[in-house]
DNA sequence: GTGACATATAAGTCTGACTTTTTGCGGCTG
DNA sequence: CAGCCGCAAAAAGTCAGACTTATATGTCAC
């Protein structure tokens, strides 16, 4: 994670963009600097610096003579880690949990063809190792295990596939991953039949067999998809 | 397009982002604080805010007594708008331009099978609309009328989707488009093959037939991929 | 060579004064 | 009464300067 203590400003966001993102201050809502300033006890150059982060990330637009208004969340930086982060830690956890859900079915089986066309040598050992990992763990209450495989093994597809638009989703996986097993359906056990199909995946990405590495991914998404009652089962 | 004046610092970020997202100053490259704001000839506070919005991005981070030290590329936010904005007016503006075509051929299929179960009737109507404007200017050298309808017919079927990670990639996806037919193969005319799946794509939305939607909207990324070369013909 | 300590450096913070833009009001005019 | 113009207030924006804090690095003793 990014490190929460990276100065004043920082300690502020920690506070605003939660609540922001959070709906506390509903869309066109309208902040003053002044009095946020004093609100968290900071100088106006410190509050300046934080409503200059909000409004990177498209959440708040800043006018003069009208203030800092809350832009609607239709024109929020949804891609950005730090709202993705804000909003998995909030009120519509589960509803960011289904979008990004449904993002990674999309993604990661297109990221897995390429990476059986890309994936060097190295990059096809570290992705059986992390299957075996999986496979090592997915018995007996070995969840926290089980977990930093998986998602070490998502990362390298990702990284495989060789665009660097999926490689940066790393993160975003990530949470999702360690979010399902720390507060979503945590199961006693990770289905044998998904444990299976990422051992496929690697062998295939090894084998170079695009076609195949894709479909098996593209189940693995299914699985996820039905977990949250996102397809009829 | 963002208002490019919205303030000093704004100015600012238009010189400085495009440099190091052009890899003007190198990975590792050193910054000061107070050397730039003397170079843009602004007060310090100006570029503290500019640091700042910098740093959200990822693309440098600012550290006490070393200074604002630019990011490996491998970290930058690259779903940030103007990050995209900025590589694709610089140098590496054609690998921007294949990273994100094949974003685009991993996401609209899935979009267009989802907008083909979620989809109002509105929606439906417009994006018969878009594809019988793109017909009508598919034919004698009206390319910038045919990009509009280009353009919002995607961005409608990202919205329909119901995915607000997908709906947000309508900017993205009209950047791509703008850029092809401004910059990039400018075809004489559009290739009739796609004209005539974009209108099949959005029969098959307004039916609610996800499957033939994604399929069809699968070719139509196809043709994008081929037209960089990304796949062979 | 290793450890503790001193120092210089650059970011970080605060404050107060000033500027600029923009909104909304009020009064003027037709 | 409608419409227009211009004034005044409000809030962000900008700047300059003084001060604080963290920390990389060099120095010295052991």
């Amino acid at each position: 994670m990014t490190t929460p203590g990276r100065g004043l400003h920082g300690r502020v966001l920690d506070t605003l963009g939660p609540a922001i993102t959070a709906g506390e201050y509903p869309p066109g809502s309208v902040l003053r600097t002044d009095e946020l300033a004093q609100h968290f006890e900071v100088s106006r150059s410190v509050m300046r610096e934080a409503v200059r982060v909000l409004e990177s990330m498209h959440l708040v637009e800043s006018r003069r003579r009208v203030g800092v208004t809350v832009r609607p969340k239709a024109e929020w930086n949804v891609y950005d880690p730090q709202v993705i982060r804000w909003r998995l830690a909030g009120a519509d956890r589960p509803h960011q949990l289904r979008s990004l859900t449904v993002l990674r079915s999309a993604i990661e089986p297109v990221a897995a063809g390429l990476a059986a066309q890309h994936a060097t040598a190295e990059q096809c050992a570290e992705l059986t190792e992390c299957a075996l990992g999986m496979v090592a763990n997915s018995r007996g209450h070995k969840l926290e295990q089980y977990l930093v495989h998986d998602i070490a093994f998502h990362r390298v597809v990702l990284t495989a596939s060789g665009n660097e638009m999926f490689a940066r989703l790393g993160d975003v996986v990530a949470e999702v991953l360690a979010g399902r097993t720390h507060h979503e359906v945590m199961f006693e056990d990770p289905d044998p039949a998904a444990v299976t199909l990422h051992v496929r995946v690697a062998e295939a990405v090894r084998a170079g067999d695009a076609s195949r590495a894709e479909e098996l991914t593209r189940q693995i998404a299914v699985g996820a998809l039905q977990e949250l009652d996102i397809l009829a089962p």
